[in-house]
RNA sequence: GGUUUCGUAGCUCAACUGAAUAGAGCAUCUGACUACGGAUCAGAAGGUUACAGGUUUGAAUCCUGUCGAGACCA
């Protein structure tokens, strides 16, 4: 069966083209869902061929619509709205889409793996701090576009480049030496990430002491914050680790394995995964060696003390340190040659790096750079950038503990489905496990639509205090229709639900249905074309509500009518179907009862 | 100072990329069958889309400026 759109496109470009004597392509012709306040199923908007038409918008509008109304095979019947043509289409077109897709467990989908390589990267954290609110909306916008791209039919491998290294962590580790005795995940009964995270703290604050202490007695805040007891010993770690020094390396290695295994926990219970991890402790020094390419084929440049620089001024950016005078590197040289590592193991045609919009200029840097040295791998790379969390205060710091802590908000998440569940009396008949099973499921499928929903390039605001909602347009309220929906089949008495095509009336809200689950596809598509689990989350929100107009305005099991009731039921299959599958493009499970 | 993103109902978010009377949820108020699940459904109220110009048959959307918020780069 051709698509319907398609098939009006092609339609009105023949109208069109014999009307007016001129050559348009049913690609150019663009058609619209009819607002709901028009009778009708899809939209012409005629005001783009006046000019053509040489004839006023009404008039076009009927010309067209009486050359259209020739054919009946595919148009019912058509009225003219001022410059709208309003179309609707023949009833056995949705009866027959939805015989023929009610069981179809592809339907939308692109087949698997027949389009481009794409790697993305994305959660990346740091390892001297527990996961944050933050890391939850990246790791689960990394997912979500990973699974959404799949159902694309792109090949999708995923990666994880840890922050293992570097000076953060060494504060972590001079807290711990310093006031630790030794203190480990399993004496303190701490996730790991959370006693490492613990000594951060512990550190900040004794360096804040040691500073305040150093300004008191004279000295400016700047070089107070660099000559601090604490400061300087956590530099010297950084010192020894970068020179090997197997005392640092033991306590670097325990500390660090402590927090991968907390993050794991996390990641376990956020339901993420990667295909590979990377670790900064061993790209940190990549990338001089494309310095020195750069700098023989004359891209970068180098100044009197030695350092090298890229100058993107005629790029309307700024000149761009690559290396220090001293040899260092800085971050963007690491990206570069982690770019070059990434593309060796993957052979990517895409690269998509999931990181937030602090970091625009610094990948706007990065992608110029290595086009600019003609790599082959640079206009693949994509920043999927999004928007910051902030709390009703502001950004979140560390420092001042304004921190929505990932594993709390789960717990919260947890408890307070836990506590409507149970209020409403829907525990009855399952054990613990099952019960548990299903707070998380609900607590999480809640906490990952309200942070999918929104579209990732904008900033999203997060109060603590108002906790996240289970009615209305969230998550449980799709995960409820999805339940309900199975609740009737189970009470169904049918065999079979085949139903005679032919023989089935629509009413408004049947319609509707069928018309919300034909959406689907081209949702699908959208999705990946914006990177976006935002337009999946708007649309299962939109067919849960379809469904529970439906099933008020019509009673499904009790229908008389034996043509009529398997039709419904076949809607039933078909919309807990999709509600299932769109569910699992963002992460979120459909419970069978809840 | 430069670059950049954003500003939509009291609050949190939409708006098919320029179309018909700008839509949802929360909060507030009102109502719903002895029915297959009321975490539901129906309704009321809530808007000069920050402001001022411009382009267009048509602007929340594109252009210019102003104000305000954030981020990044010295």
């Amino acid at each position: 069966m051709k698509n319907i759109q398609e098939a009006i496109k092609e339609l009105l470009s023949n109208a069109i083209n014999q009307l007016y004597q001129i050559d348009w392509k049913p690609t150019q012709i663009v058609i619209e869902s009819t607002s709901d306040d028009f009778e009708g199923d899809y939209t012409y908007v005629v005001f783009p061929l006046l000019k053509i038409s040489k004839k006023g918008p009404e008039q076009t509008a009927n010309e067209i619509a009486d050359y259209l109304r020739n054919d009946t095979s595919v148009i019912a019947s058509i009225q003219v709205v001022k410059g709208f043509i309003n179309l609707t289409v023949q009833t056995a077109y949705w009866t027959n889409f939805t015989s023929l897709h009610a069981n179809n467990l592809h339907f939308g989908f692109a087949s698997l793996n027949s389009k481009e390589n794409v790697l993305v990267e994305y959660s990346s954290p740091n390892t001297n701090k527990p996961l944050h609110l933050g890391h939850i909306r990246n790791n689960l916008l990394g997912y979500s576009v990973i699974q959404i791209l799949k159902a694309n039919g792109y090949q999708v491998k995923s990666c994880n480049l840890i922050n293992d290294r570097g000076i953060h962590i060494c504060k972590s580790m001079y807290a711990w030496l310093q006031q630790g005795n030794g203190e480990t995940p399993s004496t303190a009964n701490l996730k790991g990430d959370h006693l490492v995270g613990k000594y951060y703290v512990a550190f900040e604050k004794q360096h804040k002491l040691e500073k305040e202490a150093l300004i008191q007695s004279g000295i400016d805040e700047e070089t107070a914050a660099k000559q601090t007891k604490s400061m300087i010993e956590a530099q010297e770690l950084l010192r020894k680790w970068e020179a090997g020094d197997e005392e640092t390396l033991a306590v670097w290695k325990k500390m660090n394995a402590w927090v991968y295994e907390g993050f794991q926990t996390t990641y376990t219970k956020l339901g993420v995964t990667f295909d590979q991890y990377y670790y900064e402790s061993e790209t940190y020094l990549l990338g001089k060696e494309l310095v020195e390419e750069g700098v023989k084929n004359g891209v970068f440049f180098q100044k009197e003390n030695g350092s090298v620089w890229v100058d993107l001024t005629a790029d309307g950016l700024d000149q761009k340190l690559l290396l220090r005078a001293d040899g260092t590197s800085v971050y963007i040289t690491q990206d570069m040659g982690t770019a070059a590592l990434k593309y060796s193991d993957f052979k990517y045609d895409k690269s998509i790096y999931v990181v937030g919009n602090e970091q625009d200029y610094h990948f706007k840097v990065l992608q110029l750079i290595l086009s600019k040295m003609n790599k082959p791998y640079a206009n693949g790379i994509y920043h999927l950038s999004y928007g910051m969390v902030e709390l009703p205060e502001g950004k979140m710091k560390s420092r001042e503990g304004t921190v929505v802590d990932a594993d709390d908000l789960m717990q919260d998440m947890f408890d307070n489905a836990k506590q409507i569940t149970t209020e409403l009396g829907k525990t009855a008949g399952l054990n613990i496990d099952e019960q548990n099973n299903l707070f998380q499921t609900i607590g999480l499928g809640a906490l990952k639509y309200y942070l999918l929903k929104v579209d990732p390039k904008k900033k999203m605001m997060f109060n603590p205090k108002e906790s996240i909602d289970f009615q209305g347009n969230t998550g449980p309220f799709v995960q409820y229709t999805h339940a309900r929906i199975k609740s009737v089949l189970r009470n169904a008495k049918d065999s079979s639900y085949s139903f005679d095509t032919s023989k089935v009336a629509l009413s408004v809200f049947e319609k509707n249905m069928v018309k919300g689950l034909h959406l689907f596809p081209s949702i699908v598509d959208e999705a990946a074309r914006d990177l976006s689990p935002g337009v999946i989350c708007n649309y299962c929100y939109d067919l849960a509500k379809l469904f529970n107009q439906l099933y008020h305005e019509h009673s499904i099991l009790k229908e008389v009518n034996d043509e009529q009731r398997k039709f419904r039921l076949e809607l039933c299959v078909f919309t807990a179907q999709v509600l299932q599958r769109a569910g699992a493009l963002l992460g979120i499970q459909m419970p069978e009862r809840m």
